[in-house]
DNA sequence: CTTAGTAGGCTTTTT
DNA sequence: GCCTACTAAG
């Protein structure tokens, strides 16, 4: 077992401990994949079988990435056997195999939101309520925590509490809606993800026999992240791990930032209550960043109320320090962060992908995105609208689900008339409301109107027919063909990228690529399940796909170039370099999160996760005015800047924002940053990792470009705002203008505002009115 | 039934 | 400001 001299003193502890349940708090940084590989290899060298190892994680990259690095220690003939997966893709092949112990088929489809958000707005509809206060979201929510907490529908209908908070939302017949949301799903034959947790539970709780089967299979369990479980997936692991309670799990409870998903950070919390002798242990070196950045980390998260003590310490170089930048304007933002980058990457010799732009919500990413452009910086922007959830892609699966399952109606709904052929609202309609007087199917009304009294004319009814025998084909196509043969002939047949050759625009262009990755995918999963051994039929392709996203997508991840995402997506990632931009009140923390404690505390635990995704340096940016829902909005900085202990931080803040202070003093301030800036730099150059210095910083940003001492800088002739200018701004009001100057191509102004103090503007953005010159 | 035009709304989103 | 989702006209 030489591998573990591999590990640290804390690490290795956590891997040997095996007779019982552990729970390794590992902060972040601190090896906790590695602890979880090793262990598992540990746990094979003691001779567990793989095929009793269950590992439990919350991305498919996750469990990916983890199988291939067991698979390098223990060989990929027996890393293959091990239940290693997330959650969600386990229980749904326990679910395939047990299903008809629940009432349901091997074949059920998986509804993804947009079906249960579909199959929301149906019943509001149904049940004549007002959908302005019943919004899909809203109730979907409610029925989503339901599900997460194991609450039935009745259960919930009888629950006080709930009921109380529904009328108070006037919303009080949410309880009827979920009934007969749970009917619905039924009759289809689908599970929506939810369901993939709670139908488990429903499985062994009512199947004692097939429990006792799974525990026996499962010898040791390990759940990865586990301050991300919510109640549900407390419950399937308490319940497999009940006889034997050889269980590990691995998390951080400072980096739970899902509980709006249903995590319930009292899981990882609670955890010695709920497992007897629980074996405790600590990572708390962190291997990733810089003394600095954990230090200051440390200090924000210490201002949480919950959580589990610990003191993570890093033995890497000072650092230096987190840097504050204060831009003007979300714009002026963009470009003082562009600024650094190519900073950083002309003289630091930063690779590009080295640094990544992290923000709070997604909407913040095209400021950046159009400053990285005008600078030919090259990025990539991480989230919006994934792979998996662009239409074309829902509609070409659609075909398949139904392929595969008659009864699912939201499949249904979603391609009877995709591509058009004529079966509009109004008969879709008529279709559904037959089938439910009926008690029979959609499907079985579809080739039958006038026995099910289907009231269309001959030649609707004809569609409608011709569109089942369409399905009824592929349906028996799959039974022969593999699951690419079948969907390359839905492609074709339906017509669906058809239109692609008429229509020249981009949009169906980049519509047909995707189709054409889709069907790429699917090849690719044929040719795997065949060096496996086995045929990949439609089913199985579908089981997969449904519980794809698209960070199992990724492709040219290798390429030089900015990471731009949310911070929830950069959870788990590095980067030497992170800005972190919008740090403004209302934004982060968001203005949803304020009323309570709880959800304050989840949005100081997301910015401890910003700060910790940094090897060597980290910028919090914020701006004071922001263009946010059309309009122009004041911000002020976050609350959570004061929470880092300022030894840390060093900011430009007052240099742009002291207008008491003279123009004067600025200047000596000014011209002492430059000097150090510059043997700063000349230390830089013979050393570039080390020495990165704490004092070689933007935070001359805005002033280093307007002071005497920077060589770039040029007085512009201005004809439009000269020297002694009286003008006006939107949000300052009428001041003068006292010197001008170009940054980077960028005429400049200091403007004095009189009470409002002395202002740096960039005139293309400032939107200056001038009243005199 | 299809298309265009507008009103509303707005966090994060591992599955 | 931008996207979606519903409504009115073709």
């Amino acid at each position: 077992m030489e591998f573990l001299n591999e590990l640290n003193e804390s690490q290795r502890k956590a891997v040997e401990y095996i007779d019982g349940a552990s729970l390794v708090i590992a902060g972040a940084g601190s090896g906790k994949t590695r602890v979880l590989t090793y262990k598992i290899a540990y746990l094979l060298k003691r001779g567990l079988r793989p095929s009793s190892i269950l590992a439990l994680t919350f991305t498919n990259k996750a469990a990916r990435e983890m199988k291939e690095r067991i698979a390098e220690m223990v060989g990929v003939d027996t890393a293959r056997y091990l239940w290693m997966g997330t959650f969600h893709a386990i229980f749904s092949r326990i679910l395939r195999a047990e299903a008809v112990h629940i009432g349901f088929t091997k074949n059920f489809s998986i509804y993804d939101s947009a079906d249960s958000t579909s199959l929301i707005k149906s019943l509001v509809k149904e049940l004549k309520l007002d959908d302005k206060l019943y919004k899909h979201g809203l109730v979907h929510s409610r029925i989503s925590y339901a599900k997460n907490n194991l609450i039935s529908p009745n259960a919930y209908a009888a629950n006080a509490d709930l009921q109380k908070s529904d009328m108070y939302a006037k919303i009080p017949r949410v309880s009827e809606i979920y009934s007969l949301y749970c009917n619905r799903c039924k009759q289809a034959d689908a599970m929506d993800f939810d369901d993939l947790l709670l139908q488990t539970n429903v499985l062994f709780r009512n199947n004692p026999t097939i429990l006792t089967k799974y525990q026996q299979t499962f010898a040791y369990i390990l759940v990865d992240e586990y301050q991300d479980t919510n109640f549900a997936q407390y419950l399937i692991v308490k319940k497999l791990s009940e006889t034997h309670e050889r269980i590990c799990v691995v998390g951080d409870d400072a980096q739970s930032i899902y509980s709006f998903r249903g995590a319930n950070i009292d899981n990882i919390l609670q955890f010695k209550t709920a497992y007897h002798n629980t074996q405790t242990f600590k990572l708390e070196r962190n291997y990733r960043s810089t003394q600095t950045i954990v230090n200051a980390a440390n200090s924000l998260i210490d201002k949480n109320e919950k959580q589990i003590r610990k003191t993570v310490f890093s033995e890497k170089e000072t650092g230096s320090l987190i840097h504050e930048m204060t831009a003007f304007t979300d714009l002026e933002e963009g470009i003082l962060v562009a600024d650094e980058i190519k900073s950083l990457h002309k003289t630091f010799a930063y690779n590009y992908s080295d640094i990544a732009i992290l923000y709070r919500t997604n909407s913040q990413s095209r400021v950046m995105e159009d400053s990285l452009r005008k600078n030919a910086i090259p990025y990539r922007i991480y989230g919006g609208l994934s792979f998996y959830q662009r239409k074309e892609i829902k509609d070409v699966i659609a075909y398949c689900r139904l392929a595969c399952n008659f009864n699912d109606e939201e499949a249904i709904k979603r391609i009877i008339n995709v591509p058009a052929r004529g079966i509009g609202d109004t008969t879709v309609g008529k279709l559904f409301d037959t089938a439910r007087e009926q008690g029979v199917g959609a499907w079985d009304v579809l080739d039958d109107a006038l026995r099910y009294n289907l009231p269309v004319n001959a030649g609707t009814a004809l569609k409608l027919a011709k569109f089942k025998s369409l399905i009824a084909l592929f349906a028996t196509k799959k039974e022969t063909m593999n699951a690419y043969e079948v969907v390359s002939d839905i492609v074709k047949q339906t017509g669906l990228i058809s239109d692609a050759f008429t229509d020249k625009s981009t949009e169906s262009l980049s519509r047909k690529d995707n189709v054409e990755e889709l069907l790429k995918a699917i090849h690719e999963f044929c040719e795997r399940e065949k060096v496996a051994g086995k045929d990949a039929f439609l089913p199985d392709f579908l089981s997969e796909v449904s519980l794809l996203t698209d960070q199992d997508t990724d492709k040219d991840t290798n390429s030089n170039k900015i990471t731009l995402m949310t911070i929830h997506a950069a959870k788990g990632l590095e980067f030497k370099a992170v800005f972190i931009v919008g740090v403004e009140e209302n934004l982060f923390p968001s203005s949803y999160s304020l009323d309570n404690d709880r959800s304050l505390e989840e949005e100081r635990r997301l910015f401890y996760v910003a700060i910790t995704r940094a090897e060597e340096r980290c910028y919090i940016s914020h701006a004071r005015s922001r263009f946010r829902n059309g309009k122009s909005d004041f911000c002020n900085p976050s609350r959570f800047i004061k929470d880092i202990d300022p030894q840390y931080i060093e900011s430009s803040k007052d240099i742009d924002f002291e207008p008491k202070q003279s123009r004067f003093s600025n200047w000596n301030d000014d011209m002492e940053i430059e000097r150090k800036r510059f043997s700063g730099n000349e230390r830089f150059k013979t050393n570039p990792v080390k020495s990165m210095p704490a004092n070689r910083e933007p935070q001359q940003n805005s002033l280093r470009k307007i002071g005497p001492t920077q060589q770039q800088t040029h007085a512009v002739s201005n004809d439009t705002y000269p020297i002694g200018s009286l003008v006006k701004h939107g949000v300052f009001g009428i001041g003068v203008v006292l010197e001008t100057s170009l940054v980077n191509g960028n005429e400049k102004a200091n403007i004095d505002f009189g009470t409002k103090g002395i202002k740096s503007l960039l005139l293309k953005f400032a939107k200056l009115e001038v009243l005199k010159n």
